[in-house]
DNA sequence: CGGTTCATTGATTCGCGTCAATGCAGGTGG
DNA sequence: CCACCTGCATTGACGCGAATCAATGAACCG
């Protein structure tokens, strides 16, 4: 399956926890390390299989979800590069990882990750951070979930990913939509449906264009900003 | 203000991160710690304020909550006895903190507690677990604010809460419920009509009874277990 | 005892879900 | 190269679940 990684020619290393690791942890990380490829729509793993590997985005785009026995599904989150993804509870992952687009991940096999977290310094301290911040992004889409309307949820969907983008180093504006209007409905608590008209009204407002590729421009940031009900 | 805690007497111990502290380990902690008391709606410390502390809950309940520009509220969290808050971005409160009951607290301060963080072997680890499973918990909640009903959301509130009070050490019955219809609503996502008129529709099918102290029985936890579409 | 806060219940409204039809690309095989 | 299929997006008509608006009751308290 996985092929060694050539950690050196990381191109996502300093979005990941990796960034500050020494030389020679990194050496010895990379022995735990395998690279994957998963195609579209391609199953990574389900919540509940037991959590062999955890994983760092490289690639791609990846959607995380739970679903209730009757098939409704909650999209509890979107990945990109240098995105970090493996929840665990009692060995078992605590969601199912569904590739997107084309996705390249890095996966670190569990019990020894959890070994070398020990022995590394700071790690520890930076994997809490990196825990922290997705708690406070969870408590935001709790907002957004409970208290949000269709058009206050779409806009601040999409000032979401440009402001990731921006992180990740790339540019803000025309923003990549690779899911499809059904992962979004899961994501937002809404239905397809009124994803897609809330997209045309936004569109009819002149507040956004369709671009290539199925990319989004945000023609009126103001607009959106205001239309998020941005705290 | 605060008074010197006798962590020695201190009987959530064992519910908390300080739990497997040693004994000199928890002297140093004493140092930078303080108790303080919270009157029934009086704000612990508000969404954006500068973070000098963090807290253990030591007694009554607590709410954590963020806001909108317009007053629409989302209550992110309860917390009881044993339960840990203070989530921090930038060195300011992620959410504001109230007593929904009469609260005690155990305060640290915060940039020497993160100092010794670093110190103390396994706390790091610890309060990634704890992180992790709040972050577990936030996508549960993030399926129940998305996809489910008004009715299974109060009844998976209910099981939640029950299943707390076991952790705790409490028993699972009666679940007992200081806070008021307005934040269940804002932690569901409802209204307070809503959220009164499914209580008494549970009450009339006899799921729920309600019991001394504003807190309600389960009679039909099978009823209840079924109503939560349960995963 | 009047005032305040919270809970309950009813009547009505409305945002979004549901149901249904159409369109549009991309892929496949004849 | 085109007919056909399949999956996804869009749009419209309609219905429903929960919000809104409104009134009353119950508990608490200075």
């Amino acid at each position: 399956m996985g092929t060694g990684p050539p950690c050196a020619a990381c191109n996502v290393r300093e979005h990941t926890f990796c960034a500050d690791l020494r030389d020679d942890e990194i050496a010895r990380l990379q022995l735990i390390t395998s690279r994957y490829r998963f195609a579209p729509k391609q199953l990574i793993f389900r919540e509940g299989d037991a959590a062999h590997h955890l994983f760092n985005v490289l690639e791609g785009a990846v959607k995380l979800h739970k679903s209730l026995a009757d098939g409704r599904r909650q999209v509890v989150g979107f990945l990109f590069p240098g995105d970090f993804m493996g929840l665990v509870r009692n060995a078992q992952y605590a969601y199912s990882a569904e590739a997107v687009t084309t996705v390249a991940v890095c996966g670190f096999e569990r019990a020894r990750f959890e070994k070398l977290m020990s022995e590394f310094a700071g790690m520890e301290k930076r994997l809490l951070a990196k825990c922290g911040d997705e708690l406070i992004a969870a408590h935001e889409q709790m907002l957004l979930l409970g208290r949000k309307s269709a058009f206050e949820k779409i806009a601040s969907f999409l000032l979401a990913l440009s402001g990731r983008a921006v992180k990740r180093g790339e540019p803000d504006n025309p923003v990549f939509l690779p899911m499809t209007r059904s992962d979004i409905a899961d994501y937002l608590g809404l239905t397809t449906e009124t994803v897609s008209r809330t997209f045309s009204e936004l569109r009819r407002k002149g507040v956004i264009a369709p671009d290539e590729d199925g990319s989004v421009r945000l023609v009126a940031r103001a607009a959106l900003n205001e239309i998020a009900s941005v705290t």
